[in-house]
RNA sequence: GGGUGCGUAGCUCAGUGGUAGAGCAGGUGACUUUUAAUCACUUGGUCGGGGGUUCGAGUCCCUCCGCGCCUACCA
């Protein structure tokens, strides 16, 4: 480690503070008040007949200063902890002058120090801490990476003067990035809402929440290329997984009726602002429910998520656009595609029919694509784009999803939908299927129609179909990306944004 | 993967071929109720890396690295 000149100043600060005997990392603190209770207890001292210039309200805080402002013989400081920001007031006559020399000296912006005194109003009206004693119980080296900030004590407003915002700078050091941006540390706060939130909607509906294997021999569940990683001393080759999907329902073979998991996903291809290598998923699979069922728990899921975030409502905005998180439009896809596209997917059992009715609406696409991945395209390009508010689409080919339960009344759909908002696709879910000998058809389906060394191709997890051979409860499935419903309900249009440390490139 | 923009002091940025700058942060000093405190003086640079053109490159060209945006890929 290089240090710069501002950084030498610094751990020069450290070994004279030492000199003179004050430990700048002591071991032990005093905190009797987080900064929003003593802001409390001051307001309880006033309302209990108080001198509100000086109540007498002893407090000891710790945080970090982010203003100094020393005037000779007076300094006044703001200190952060996570209940807010307070001004601390430095005085000569009860600190001694040559004290407040050297704190001007050796204290800097970001240092942690624990400061004790009474909580008084100074004269221009804001809530300060008359400090009686006070020490560094961390210092910082090297300097935040913010400049000013003005916080309005009537609205809260805060302004900040050559803010923090380099995106590759607050990705890499988001430490700095949270220290300094206190809006960010709201986003995580967010976040957090949202995956408590969902864990309680499903623990109120009886599920039992279990955690299965990352490191597996077989991936499967999802259509996505692995990241590979290798066992020394069993001398095996392992894959991350790409979903939990088949061993979530190997516990309902199992007698397990109601599961789910929260956790990591990580898949082996392009990143984008919804994309990241690693995301974290939630799954649940619930026996005797169909996909009608999941989409109902589906709509209060989100719901009770959007509430915990919002506080009450629903009604959120994202990109300058109003979205209800509590109304859900339910379209057949057969029918959203015709009614964008004038082309009913349904009319066309095979790919000729289907490419050559595309052709004729003079729309683009690669010959070599089967018809799964056709209609998937007219999806992706003509209905998913427009799906703003938050819409079911149901009722999709069975090319394209090989573990849904087919239509009772049309064997080339299965009962299977998914949820976007914000023309972002969110969710998805069917109807499981759990005929054994079904399944194995469709993995074989699938084996022929890409081979193994195609990137769609999968290796058939032989497992799974004995698990289900077995005996499986019908059941609904369910996976959702929490990352995009976190960026839908803090407004952010990047998933990094919700990602505390985002994957970036190696730092050179 | 393709297109495009950006990379200059700790942070935010200016600088379109002629002596590398500003504000804030940092340092020295003044100042006993300030709040972007103020005032005076002051330190700080591999201009992302490498190569080229030129008398001369932060600036023009090539290349590499990183990030952003768009696009493509994505059961």
């Amino acid at each position: 480690m290089t240090y710069s000149e501002l950084e030498l100043n610094r751990i020069a600060k450290i070994d004279r503070m030492r000199e003179r005997g004050e430990e700048p990392y002591p071991h032990r603190v005093k905190r009797t008040h987080r900064i929003d209770a003593a802001r409390a207890a001051y307001e309880a001292a006033v309302e209990g007949g108080a001198e509100p210039n000086d109540t007498g309200v002893e407090a000891t805080l710790c945080g970090r200063l982010r203003s100094i402002r020393s005037m000779g013989r007076t300094a006044f400081c703001h200190i952060e902890d996570e209940g807010g920001r307070i001004q601390l007031m430095l005085r000569s006559n009860t600190l001694g002058k040559e004290w407040l020399k050297q704190f001007e000296k050796d204290y800097d912006l970001g240092d942690f120090v624990e400061a004790s005194g009474s909580l008084m109003l100074t004269r221009t009206g804001e809530i300060t801490l008359l400090v009686s004693s006070l020490r560094m119980i961390s210092k910082a080296i090297r300097a935040l990476p913010s400049a000013k900030e003005v916080v309005d004590e009537e609205t809260g407003e805060r302004t900040t003067y050559s803010a923090f915002d380099n995106p590759e700078a607050r990705y890499r050091e988001r430490y700095a990035d949270l220290a300094v941006n206190p809006e960010v540390r709201d986003i995580f706060r967010a976040r957090s809402k949202v995956v408590s939130s969902i864990r309680r909607t499903l623990d109120d509906h009886d599920f039992l929440e279990v955690e299965t294997p990352i490191l597996q021999p077989i991936y499967g569940g999802a259509a996505a290329r692995p990241f590979t990683t290798h066992h020394n001393q069993l001398k095996q080759e392992l894959y991350l997984r790409i979903s939990f999907e088949l061993y979530l329902k190997r516990l309902l073979v199992g007698n397990l009726e109601r599961v789910y998991e929260i956790g990591r996903d990580f898949r082996n291809e392009g990143v984008s602002y919804k994309h990241n290598p690693e995301f974290t998923q939630v799954e649940f699979y619930w026996a005797y429910a169909d996909y009608f069922d999941v989409m109902d728990l589906t709509e209060e899921m989100v719901r009770n998520a959007a509430m915990a975030v919002f506080g009450g409502t629903t009604i959120g905005e994202y990109e300058g656009k109003e979205i209800d998180f509590g109304k859900w439009e339910r379209v057949r896809l057969p029918d959203a595609i015709a009614d964008r596209t004038g082309i009913d997917f349904t009319k066309y059992p095979t790919q000729a029919e289907l490419a050559a009715a595309m052709k004729a609406k003079d729309i683009k696409f690669d010959p070599t694509m089967q018809r799964g991945k056709l209609i998937d395209k007219l999806l992706s390009d003509f209905v998913e784009p427009y799906l703003v508010q938050p819409t079911f689409l149901y009722d999709y080919p069975i090319e394209i999803s090989p573990l849904a339960k087919k239509s009772a009344d049309d064997p080339m759909i299965v009962e299977r939908f998914e949820g976007y908002i914000a023309g972002m696709e969110l969710c998805n879910a069917f109807t499981e299927l759990n005929d054994p000998i079904d399944q194995e058809a469709r993995f074989k389906y699938l084996q022929e129609m890409y081979g193994s060394e195609d990137d769609e191709g999968h290796p058939i997890d032989e497992d799974y179909i004995r698990a289900m051979s077995y005996g499986m409860p019908p059941n609904g499935g369910f996976g959702m990306g929490i990352d995009r419903l976190a960026m839908l309900l803090t407004n952010k249009h990047s998933i990094r944004e919700v990602l505390l440390f985002p994957h970036l490139r190696e730092e050179k």
